[in-house]
DNA sequence: TGCATATATGTCATATATGACATATGATCT
DNA sequence: AGATCATATGTCATATATGACATATATGCA
């Protein structure tokens, strides 16, 4: 559970350093759950910028409000594939996507 | 079994234009399906510089040979999750990995 | 030829991600 | 206060990804 909760902290703010200052986490961990925080905050800046309602881009994308807001929130439980489908689906190219993690 | 076909033959090396050439698929899903294979790609450029067999790679991320392969052909059962983390474990920062997609 | 070594492919039991639901929290109104 | 809208959180049945195994297909070398 150290992942899921160092997740949480970040996701609401407690974020002071970067990635592993938090919990005891490899750098491999810390890379994997960076990367998923970028693809999280890009999507919810592009939902946000198309004006899009959680519940609309649910809609839009074939799945549920709840399961958007874990998206954005960085949730373990959220696969890197589902974000990344979901950007594209925003109409993200990859370029888009590189810019979002790098 | 589209995308499935597509990748198959894309990773044999049929592959003439760029993506969605071949079958009947959406823009979203060629996007995905070029994100993948340029990671699939990556991984296999970065396993083959590191002077590592599949048999030596698998053991390093905990895995098996017929996933490290199917990996490296971006077979529709292996995720981007999968193949982020491998990459992550060879060393790949997330510049790295948006250097590989963009 | 036979014998390694490397990679590919098919299948399967189990682990994990998924959408959906209920419900909670929060913000902004009248 | 209550009402409405947006977002968050917890849980669960089902779908999908995973590692492992067997086996196939190279490629090189004695």
């Amino acid at each position: 559970m150290k992942a899921a909760k160092r997740t949480k902290l970040e996701a609401n703010g407690w974020k002071i350093g970067s990635a592993d200052e938090f919990l005891n986490l490899s750098p491999e961990e810390s890379v994997y759950i960076e990367l998923k925080l970028s693809l999280s905050k890009s999507l919810k800046q592009r939902r946000s910028k198309e004006n899009l309602s959680q519940v609309e881009f649910a809609k839009l994308v074939k799945t549920s409000q709840s399961r958007v807001a874990k998206m954005e929130a960085g949730d373990p439980s959220v696969s890197i594939d589902l974000l990344v489908k979901s950007l594209i689906a925003l109409g993200a190219s990859p370029k888009d996507l590189a810019n979002a993690i790098s």
